[in-house]
DNA sequence: GTAATATAAAACCGATTGGTCCTAAAATCA
DNA sequence: TGATTTTAGGACCAATCGGTTTTATATTAC
């Protein structure tokens, strides 16, 4: 188990990697610009990371988890279901003046790219959405239990359209609309959440 | 101005050419794919297309200038303002259920693959959504003046909160939703129209 | 019929794609 | 130190990319 050790970091390679295909896509992004982003030779990347399609399936993973994993603890640490409702939003808002931060979402530029063409990244693809609506419609559930939100909509039905105005949102801010205008548009989702019949 | 007359049609062959890149993307769409699928020879399409990506740019000028016709005279139709909104709605749910048409918003598919990478397409992208977030704000204006929407809210920011919610429907289609799910959604913004403070 | 013209098919092009392999250097363990 | 192991660099590969050119055929006007 002795050898010379490798020169690069794993997970900073990984990472790198993930923004890559988060801002351009998988394959607009090639090779050669993985391997000098990532900072490691040919070679070794595909002793690494097996190859370009494996590596993608890898960071859609991984980025989809840690949404999950964030989106969670977010609820949980919230002083109220509709602030973290309204906490999600509104950080959107924050993502359209980060010039960095103007990629959208990783999932749905996925979706775009490979729907229906890619079993293997549809299913990943699939399984994120699903995890995600689980957490909106228990957000949702709760601030009903709460009193911010009334009862009669169905939470799920309520989730989904969470969702939807969600990815518009992370939508327009990669076609370059301004934070303010996203501001906006998220205290008008947050206003028609409260005046639901 | 004599000579052998084209074998095909040039209006079909665009179209072909438009529902490929539509459903696909640029990238992803190959040469051999779009001569194959427009039926003419490799000659035949440089002569008559330039390029593929000048190809590109006229195919989604022209889509942009249906949507923006079609939904002009659609608000002109509609037996009210609001009513347009409705059908413009419910119409994705119609989209989600036939497999052909679930290709997305081809604007915003362009977007999320070209984003800030492509001044020439980046700019016809920003004049379509431009031009129709000019219908939407006056047709939302309108339902104001008939009584429909409250008028103390602002049409230009109910503008780009309806246009965010379609784009993000649209991609919601593109991912896989069902019809109903769509038309509940839907539903569930045109009530918010209705009851926003 | 002939000249002129514009077509279509296919050979061809350099560049780039993702991916493999060979070689040498570097680090570990004994 | 020497044997082993695993790295990194770069030559190399076939396939595909978008695009050009050549050649031959079909059609028109005269």
């Amino acid at each position: 188990m002795a050898g010379r050790p490798r020169k690069f970091d794993i997970d900073t390679a990984y990472n790198a990697a993930l923004q890559l295909f988060w801002a351009q896509g998988y394959e607009a992004t090639s090779l050669d610009q993985l391997v000098s982003t990532m900072g490691l030779s040919k070679s070794s990347f595909y002793q690494t990371f097996e190859s370009k399609h494996s590596l993608f399936q890898n960071c859609l993973l991984h980025y989809g988890e840690l949404l999950v994993t964030d989106a969670t603890k977010g609820l949980m640490e919230a002083s109220s279901p509709l602030e973290f409702i309204h906490n999600v939003l509104i950080q959107n808002a924050k993502e359209a003046q980060n010039p960095d931060a103007k990629k959208g979402c990783f999932i749905m530029n996925t979706v775009v790219e490979f729907a229906q063409r890619d079993p293997k990244i549809s299913k990943i693809v699939t399984a994120h959405l699903t995890a995600m609506k689980k957490v909106f419609t228990q957000a949702i559930s709760s601030a009903q239990a709460h009193g911010d939100i009334s009862k009669d909509a169905s939470p799920i039905e309520l989730a989904d359209y969470l969702i939807t105005t969600i990815i518009g949102l992370k939508t327009q801010i990669k076609s370059g609309a301004s934070g303010s205008k996203i501001k906006k548009i998220a205290n008008i989702t947050i206003s028609s959440l409260k005046s639901i019949a």
